[in-house]
DNA sequence: GTCCTCCTGCTTTTT
DNA sequence: GCAGGAGGAC
């Protein structure tokens, strides 16, 4: 039909509008293999969203093509872009590698032997069973062997290395073993098992688009490599210098295979920058320049210079948390508070940020940290709702049954597994046959807990997910999985309540859903869908920013050891930690403040720090050396390296000692003069205490005991509670707390004021 | 035998 | 400043 024809053009030039030459390019070259070299900020998701909408302008139906993320948000952004152009298509595959696995795996899976009814292990799950194995093998299992044990294993899936040592390899086996005993699968296994499916992954798709590609690892090159029909029909999108998880097996050497797996591969770059300023692409360029190992690419723009990058030295985080905040509130309104982000470099960052926000009373948004599906409460629900879908899973059991307590203790469980295993049969399995042996009293709690897995195995295909947990809620009473320690049992209600909401919201979308497919799309979640308000700043690491833009980024703890991070005993990956740099800093359109302070805490300890030697990478004359405003000053901050504070590496003293002078040099002379040796906290101050470090601390942070004589070991009087010890001492001046336990009462925590000490 | 508390020992980054 | 584990109290 000529008429259809047309409409197909129109759409098609309404594509490419505003495109530039590359990206057009890009966008029409819909048939073979096609890699794009697209810089940060360089229209690539603009591409990717397009380029689909054009296959399916071409005439493709929308479920013959898959676009492949990495994180949920990207997946979830890109669909919500397609949708705009091609409206709402319920037949899209738009996913991470692990989602669209899981979801093929449902499909399929029983052609390569998978029941059904496989629960997903995610990473913490993988850490308790290898855990436990350890500790089986009477080997060492303390968090460092698990950690160390997990990522050799999965070095070893991912072909990283060739050979397991010693028990390693039994473990693995082990390991193996007991998941597909227990019917699980986990994160690395979905991507594995769905390659197996080397049959049918070609016939689902013609188009295969894939976006971050510089991430893939080499399994999921492997299923990629499968899911590719005969026509070749794959596009790939990348930047070897955002590469930033080479530590899950990311390798972007796999942009320069490409071409040789996919012979015929048309390569487009995408060089110019739309995001960000001047300043901020000649920035991040230097930056990444000092790289020795990149494909090397010339990012530009034709915006404006912009202002320049702004950098601040604060005392302590506490100081850099609050000043930030106060430039947010300046601001805030010129710009939306969801074109403001904080990336940082760890998760543990966050909570300076989150007290000083909510303390001005600016809403937020935290992605990542300890997540909610992680916390002790939930995964002690979850356990019991897996279990109830698939009962092989001993690892659930085990957890379940602890919580609430039911009189069943380790020996118990000891003896249950022993004859588990004997009879080769999953934990679950033995107790239904109802041949265990154990005491009494474990048999009254395992009856207790027995009828109720029972009635919640009847109704888990029938009533709907929250039906479910309110049932189990009902039925263990609540309090069963609050760990009865006061305050923290508010919060702890508050999450179940909270899952308990979000498996409503999950209903409302899918009123069919049973708990199966509710559990499939929380392992896989991360908690990036908790938006508290619209309107909200948004708090990440630097790697959840990874395909994010803001307007204003700020980039607290650039300091040696944080940011590049060192991690005790194990090499520093510089490469990779300036590659996040870039990422960090090409996240902002208009303005980057990047901030370190003079000390930091850490594990509860104040320790001295030294600049980023990031920071003396950027080209001095893109950035604005800025001394904090004076609300900075009288805080009751002074030197805390008089406060027993140790710097990270040894060797380095005074900061205009390193060989970093000329950024030094700059640093100090926006300092205010050190007129007084007794302003305390100004810069200046602190600069003369570095000079003489013995300068008094009244308020000082931990070791040094304060003034007012509270310390941990003292022996106090209250006025109504009588005599006690003190536990702990927290806060400063007023608001100074002691914990203190009387006799055999759970401590109190009380303020210090009405304390006398014995 | 079970439960609870203190205390150690430690924290990248994500699916 | 947290979680989880070992060892003590019941």
């Amino acid at each position: 039909m000529p008429g259809e024809d047309k409409t197909v053009n129109e759409v098609t030039e309404n594509l490419v509008d505003g495109l530039n030459p590359p990206q057009k390019l890009a966008v029409e070259s819909i048939d073979g293999p096609l890699m794009v070299l697209a810089g940060a900020g360089s229209g690539k998701t603009r591409v990717l969203t397009r380029r689909l909408a054009n296959i399916v302008a071409s005439g493709v139906p929308p479920y013959r093509i898959v676009a492949v993320t990495f994180t949920n948000k990207a997946a979830a952004e890109m669909r919500e872009r397609v949708v705009e152009l091609i409206g709402p298509r319920r037949d899209l595959w738009v996913g991470t590698f692990h989602s669209i696995s899981a979801r093929l795996l449902r499909l399929y899976g029983d052609q390569i032997g998978l029941s059904r009814d496989f629960v997903i292990y995610d990473a913490d799950d993988q850490k308790a069973l290898i855990r436990k194995l350890l500790k089986e093998w009477n080997l060492s299992h303390d968090a460092k062997d698990v950690r160390a044990t997990v990522s050799v294993l999965e070095a070893y899936r991912g072909k990283r290395v060739d050979k397991l040592f010693g028990p390693q390899s039994a473990i693995f086996a082990e390991y193996m073993k007991r998941l597909a005993a227990c019917n699980a699968v986990d994160f690395s296994g979905l991507i594995e098992k769905v390659a197996e499916l080397s049959d049918i992954l070609p016939k689902l798709w013609d188009y295969v688009l894939v976006d971050e590609f510089q991430d893939t690892s080499r399994t999921q090159f492997a299923m990629l490599r499968a899911m590719v029909s005969g026509r070749g029909n794959i596009c790939v999108v990348g930047d070897d210098d955002q590469s930033i998880y080479s530590w899950r097996g990311a390798n972007p050497e796999y942009l320069l295979r490409f071409e040789k797996e996919f012979p015929g591969t048309r390569v487009i770059r995408l060089e110019q920058n739309y995001r960000s300023t001047g300043n901020i692409i000649s920035a991040a360029s230097a930056l990444i320049a000092n790289n020795q190992t990149r494909h090397g690419k010339t990012l530009w723009t034709a915006a404006d210079a912009g202002v320049p990058l702004r950098f601040c030295v604060y005392e302590r985080e506490r100081d850099e948390a609050r000043l930030i905040v106060e430039t947010m509130e300046q601001r805030r309104s010129a710009t939306p508070l969801s074109e403001m982000a904080v990336l940082y470099r760890v998760n543990a960052q966050s909570r300076p940020f989150e007290e000083e926000l909510r303390r001005a009373q600016i809403p937020y948004r935290l992605v990542g940290g300890t997540r909610f599906y992680e916390r002790a409460e939930i995964k002690d629900v979850l356990s019991y709702l897996r279990l109830a879908v698939n009962s092989s899973s001993d690892l659930d059991f085990l957890r379940a049954i602890k919580t609430p307590s039911r009189g069943i203790g380790a020996v118990s469980l000891d003896k249950l597994a022993a004859q588990a295993k004997e009879k080769e049969l999953s934990l679950w399995d033995l107790c239904a046959t109802g041949t265990y042996e154990v005491s009494a009293m474990a048999r009254r709690g395992l009856a207790d807990f027995i009828s109720l897995v029972r009635d919640l195995q009847e109704q888990v295909s029938i009533i709907a997910p929250h039906d479910l947990l309110e049932m189990l809620l009902e039925r263990t009473d609540v309090m069963g999985f609050l760990h009865s320690s006061g305050d923290e049992d508010l919060g702890r209600k508050e999450n179940i309540d909270e899952l308990h909401k979000s498996m409503q919201e999950f209903a409302v979308d899918r009123p069919d859903a049973v708990l199966r497919d509710w559990l499939d799309n929380v392992s896989l979640l991360t908690n990036d869908e908790q938006v508290d308000g619209e309107d909200g700043v948004t708090l990440m690491t630097i790697h959840s920013a990874k395909g994010l833009e803001f307007n204003i980024v700020f980039l607290p703890g650039w300091e040696e050891g944080l940011f590049p991070l060192r991690r005790a005993e194990e090499e520093l990956n510089l490469e990779e930690e300036r590659r996040l740099a870039y990422v960090a800093i090409t996240r902002a359109r208009r303005e980057v403040h990047l901030s370190r302070t003079r000390t930091r805490l850490m594990y509860g300890n104040v320790m001295r720090t030294e600049a980023s030697r990031f920071l003396h990478e950027l080209p001095r004359d893109c950035i604005q050396f800025d001394s904090p405003p004076q609300a900075a000053m009288t805080f009751n901050g002074q030197d805390s390296r008089s406060a027993g504070g140790r710097r990270f590496r040894d060797g380095d003293d005074d900061d205009d000692e390193t060989p970093r002078r000329r950024f030094h040099a700059q640093e100090s002379s926006m300092r205010p003069a050190p007129s007084a040796p007794s302003a305390p906290g100004t810069l200046g101050a602190a600069a003369a205490a570095a000079a003489s470090p013995a300068s008094a601390s009244p308020a000082g942070r931990k070791p040094a005991a304060p003034a007012d004589g509270f310390s941990a070991g003292k022996r106090v009087r209250h006025g109504k509670f009588g005599d006690g010890v003190i536990k702990a001492v927290v806060g400063e001046g007023d608001m100074r707390k002691a914990m203190v336990s009387f006799g055999g009462a759970p401590p109190k925590v009380i303020l210090v004021s009405f304390l006398t000490l014995l």
